[in-house]
Formats: structure tokens, C-alpha cells, sequence
RNA sequence: UGGGCUAUCGCCAAGCGGUAAGGCACAGCACUUUGACUGCUGCAUUCGCUGGUUCGAAUCCAGCUAGCCCAGCCA
């Protein structure tokens, strides 16, 4: 008997069956086209993931191009910081690494084709101008007064453009199409312009550069991409994309085809707000783990895998839509439940002090790391008179189904032993500052041999080993209910989106943990160690994601 | 009478003329050395609205409505 999983194909992987059956392509080739002016975030793990997916799924080829067209907003150093995310998300373009800059001669001769062609010509508007010519969304738009130059006069402008022979805004090269189509990117779009600028690539071999829509075509059409995905901002410069790679004259041009961006709900994504929170100081940089950039989801503790999944269960559309943080959320659990050891931490500590335990006596307990994962092993875990548990886990009057620690009854401190509370301690203030309970010396382990139950299992540390740690926890920036952002463009800030507990007991197993290492507290949720501010004395953890539910009171 | 795109459960999302998949979230029960995990159960008589075609419509047609994108010498 089998049961084969029915995935449907999204209209993506629809669109190249469709092209592989008619013969359109004999294969596949996508692409990752990043402009390199910033870091890359969720969104852009969806474009990459997808682009890199589809190529695998059809033996096809991936390619990372670097789309720096515009020296006046790019940098060099966002190039390694884009391959490093992109190498860490596990997409492999191999030695298909390209930069678009690469291509300028090309695109200049397919710049001259077309004017030969009387496909394209100079004009000499200034940048105000242009815009009065353009129309608006309702009116149609006018001739350039220089649209009709010879093709003589337009080459050898052309060719001046490129010697340098005019300032910036002064001239500019246009498609000659329509200036009456409804649709403004037909309307004899800029496809050159003057620029003295040096390129992180070029140097100032280039004093003219190609616009996106001028270049992107041709871009891909000379690595032989067939399916240039990108979202669905573009879908109205698609006619000028294939407007371009048809006068130009590819043979099997590359098909354009859109999708939806990715947004969580309730996350910060526009760059412009992001470049705000980290210059306002609001957030700790561009890594910030309540960012979802790809180095902030990072840090904050999330696998390459757990994106991964949550790109595959969103699916591909053409819909808007934010999904639902608690989405992400489900698929770090789900990808860190069997990898991660098991640890138990005192996230807020209150001493426990087991009375008819031996004054001086300490032992170590051998507990596995993961129980439902074997292959992780166990470890050594001190246990002593003097303990710490967390503060919630006792209650000195017990609510209806509580079932931890409150004053004659008995627990599970997990892996040790059946304790049975015994009372409680108080400063003149009223807080419980030590717990007393006596424990059952057969119960070693967390059995009792008689067969008796305990309903709650609470975790504990040594007093005298505990590894001292800061725990931080990282909520959404953003407010619910009340949207992102408000009528005057602030935003609504969540107030306890960090909240930093430094006193924290560890076992001393997490001395050793490393930058990226990632545990599960017993019930208090998944940790990450913080990459950026964990020294080998000074354990700093990003709580990732919390276990589900813990105790409610009940109605 | 600018153009393009979108509309299926609180959130994603299948569906492509034959009588509403799945996941997340949520709720309940069971199990449990994590109140986690796991298992089971529940969760759209209805597909933005209104008409039409058809034996039959979420799917086809017409007309509305709502939302998103476009007037950079950005990508």
C-alpha cells in the first residue's frame, strides 16, 4: 500500500511545465539578482529560496548576479554580507557568480543596435521636463521635441554620452516607443544616463549607466536565464522587458514571471523604517534579532532549515498577504525539537533547600539530552542540597490544577527526585525568598519504586555549580491590534520587546556553549547563544521562540 | 471609461465546470520524567457582491465593490 503526498505545484513550476512541453526552454536557469546597497531580509529569502528551489527541482542551473547598475548607491561591503546570507540560507550558485557591471560593454552595443534601428534616440530634456512630457496616470504623455534626430546625430551623441562630453542630467538615452501607452513605462523610457561617478566594479571606465529595465533584460538573456522571477511590482514593466529583449534580438528570450512579496505581520520590514530604528538606536544594528533580516533571524536563532520551511508552507502566489509570526515560530520548533539538547535553566531563580539532604553531600546525575533523540547522549548533572527552581514554579496557595510546588505536595525535580514541599520563607516584604521541601532518597532518577505519581515535573539547578547567565528576550516590535505604523508615519513601538534577565542559573553543561548553539530550556522555550555578545565568561542567550503554552489558571 | 494585478476560514493556501485539500492559530480530550512533544476530535452548507449560462459554477460570462502597484535620469 502506498500513499503518495499529492503537493500541488504552484503556478510558478505550472508556467515552466508549460514551457518545457511546448519547447519553449530545454531547461531551466534562474536567477538571484540583489542590488548591493543593503542587507537582505525575510522577503528576499523568498525570492532566493524559490529562484534556488526551482532550479534544483529541474536539474536546472541557479546564478547569483549582483544588479549594479547605479554606482551612486552601491558598496562593496553589502557584496559579501548579501553571500554570506545567501551561503548560509543554502542556496549554491556554484561558480555562477556574476555582476551585472560585467555587461556594460554588452549593453552599450545593444544600446547602439537600437538607435541604428531607430529603436532609440537622445534626448536633451532636462529631468523636469521628461516628467512634463511623461503625462500623468490619466493623460497621455507628448513627443520629446528630440525624438526624431537621425539615427547619425543620435549615434554620435551616443558615443559622445559615453566619452564624457556632457554633464549629468544633461542628456539621457530613450527607447522610442509610445508616449501615449497607458502604461508610463512605455512612454519612451530613460534607458541610459549621464553619470560621473567611479563603480565599485568599473572604477571610472563609465561616465554612462543603464537603467533597470534597459539592463535587467539583457542581463539575463546573456546567461541564458529562462525564468526570471521576481515580484509583482514589475508586472507592468514586463512589456518593456520583452520589448527590450525582442528589439535587441535574443533568441529564446527570458520569461519574466511575478509573485508576491513576503511579510510577517507584525514585523518591521521596509528598509526605510529599519534604517530608522537602527540610527534612532532603537534597535542594536542591522543584525538585531528583532529584525527580520536574514543576519537578525540569525542571531536571533533561527536555521537555515526552519526558513526553509516556512517559505514552503507559505506557498507562492500572487496575493498580497502577511503571514502570521507564529508561523516562523511553528517551524524553528519543529526543525530544533529533535536537534536540540534538552537542558534545564533557572530563567528567575528562588533557592530551594532540600532539609534532610546531606550538609556537604553532592552527586552527579546522568541525564540523556534529548529523549526522543538517542544520538544526542547525556550528560553529568550535579545535584545538592541547595538548589534553585524557577519562581513560578511555587505557589504558596495553589490556584485550582496547579500541579508544580505549593506547601505539601510532592514533585518531580526532573532526572533527581520526588521532593514534597515543606514551606516557605518571606522578607519583611512578603516575597518568597527560600523554599523548603524534604526529598525521597528512592526516588533517585525520578521513579518511585513503589509506583506512586507525581502530576508536576519541575526543573532545578545546583546552587553551588550554576553557571550564571543574561537571558534575553526578544518580543515583536511592533504592537498588535494597533497596525505598524501611525497617521504620521511613527511607529508603534512594542515597549517590552526586549526584556534582559541577567541573573540566570544554567547547568554547568552550557559553559562550553558556543556562539549559534542552540538548546531547549526545559518549559521556558527555545535558546540561541548570542553570536555577537557571548564571551567565553559571559553566556548571553536569545530566546528564539517560547515552549507553546505553560500553566493557565483555569476558568 | 488611465493601465496592471489581486479577492477561498483569524493567518497562509490548494482548487483549473462535477458538488470546498492541507498547514499555522485556536478549543477540547488522551498521553507524558518539559502543562512541551505526540495522538485524537472540533473548526467555511460556502468561495468579495449581484445577476447570467449550465443538469451542475469557487471554477465560464457580464456588471459592481474593495485592496495593492505604476507618473525616479532607483532597483
Amino acid at each position: 500500500m502506498e500513499e503518495k503526498e499529492v503537493v500541488s505545484k504552484n503556478f510558478i513550476e505550472q508556467a515552466i511545465d508549460k514551457d518545457l512541453a511546448e519547447g519553449v526552454y530545454d531547461h531551466v536557469c534562474t536567477r538571484f539578482p540583489p542590488e548591493p546597497n543593503g542587507y537582505l531580509h525575510v522577503g528576499h529569502a523568498k525570492a532566493i529560496l524559490l529562484s534556488y528551489g526551482v532550479a534544483k527541482k529541474y536539474n536546472g542551473e541557479f546564478h547569483l548576479r549582483f544588479d549594479d547598475t547605479n554606482p551612486t548607491k552601491e558598496k562593496t561591503e553589502f557584496v559579501e554580507s548579501i553571500k554570506e546570507d545567501i551561503r548560509w540560507l543554502g542556496a549554491d550558485w556554484k561558480d555562477h557568480l556574476y555582476f551585472a557591471s560585467d555587461y556594460f560593454e554588452e549593453m552599450y552595443e545593444a544600446a547602439v543596435k537600437l538607435i541604428k534601428k531607430g529603436k532609440a534616440y537622445v534626448c536633451d530634456l532636462s529631468a523636469d521636463e521628461i516628467r512634463e512630457y511623461r503625462g500623468t496616470l490619466t493623460e497621455p504623455g507628448k513627443n520629446s521635441p528630440y525624438r526624431d534626430r537621425t539615427v547619425e546625430e543620435n549615434l554620435e551623441l551616443f558615443e559622445q554620452m559615453r566619452a564624457g562630453a556632457f554633464a549629468d542630467g544633461s542628456r539621457v538615452l530613450r527607447a522610442k516607443i509610445d508616449m501615449a501607452s497607458p502604461n508610463i513605462n512605455m512612454r519612451d523610457p530613460i534607458i541610459y544616463r549621464v553619470a560621473h561617478v567611479s563603480h565599485h566594479n568599473t572604477g571610472d571606465k563609465w561616465c554612462i549607466y543603464p537603467m533597470y529595465d534597459f539592463a535587467h533584460p539583457i542581463e539575463d538573456a546573456i546567461e541564458g536565464i529562462t525564468h526570471s522571477l521576481c515580484t509583482l511590482e514589475f508586472e507592468d514593466h514586463r512589456p518593456l522587458y520583452d520589448w527590450v529583449v525582442r528589439e535587441v534580438g535574443y533568441e529564446m528570450p527570458p520569461r519574466q514571471i511575478e509573485f508576491a512579496k513576503l511579510y510577517l505581520t507584525n514585523v518591521v520590514t521596509g528598509k526605510r523604517y529599519i534604517k530608522k530604528l537602527v540610527e534612532d538606536k532603537i534597535v542594536d544594528g542591522w543584525d538585531d534579532p528583532r529584525i527580520a533580516s536574514i543576519a537578525g533571524l540569525r542571531r536571533r536563532g533561527f536555521t537555515p532549515e526552519s526558513i526553509q520551511m516556512l517559505i514552503d508552507l507559505c506557498g507562492i502566489s500572487k496575493a498580497n498577504s502577511s503571514v502570521d509570526y507564529a508561523m516562523l515560530e511553528y517551524c524553528i520548533r519543529e526543525d530544533l525539537k529533535l536537534k536540540s539538547p534538552r537542558m534545564m535553566a533557572i530563567l528567575d531563580p528562588v533557592k530551594l533547600v532540600i532539609d534532610n539532604y546531606p550538609e556537604d553531600q553532592t552527586e552527579l546525575l546522568d541525564v540523556p539530552n534529548n529523549l526522543e533523540n538517542e544520538s544526542l547522549g547525556s550528560r553529568q548533572v550535579p545535584f545538592g542540597r541547595e538548589l534553585y527552581i524557577e519562581r513560578e514554579d511555587f505557589m504558596e496557595v495553589p490556584p485550582r490544577k496547579y500541579f508544580r510546588m505549593f506547601p505539601g505536595n510532592e514533585v518531580r525535580l526532573m532526572n533527581a527526585y520526588f521532593v514534597t514541599c515543606t514551606g516557605c520563607e518571606k522578607d519583611e516584604d512578603g516575597n518568597i525568598t527560600v523554599i523548603h521541601a524534604t526529598y525521597d532518597p528512592d526516588t533517585k532518577g525520578g521513579n518511585a519504586p513503589d509506583g506512586r505519581k507525581v502530576k508536576g515535573t519541575i526543573h532545578w539547578v545546583a546552587a553551588k555549580t550554576a553557571v550564571k547567565a543574561e537571558c534575553r528576550l526578544y518580543e515583536n516590535l511592533i504592537d498588535e491590534e494597533k497596525g505598524v505604523y501611525n497617521e504620521d508615519g511613527s511607529l508603534n513601538l512594542n515597549p517590552n520587546s526586549l526584556t534582559v534577565r541577567k541573573e540566570c542559573c544554567l547547568e554547568p553543561a552550557f559553559a562550553g556553549a558556543k556562539p549559534y548553539d542552540r538548546f531547549q530550556f526545559v518549559r521556558n522555550g527555545y535558546f540561541c547563544v548570542d553570536a555577537r555578545d557571548s564571551k567565553d565568561d559571559a553566556l548571553v542567550f536569545n530566546r528564539i521562540v517560547s515552549l507553546k503554552s505553560s500553566f493557565k489558571l483555569p476558568k
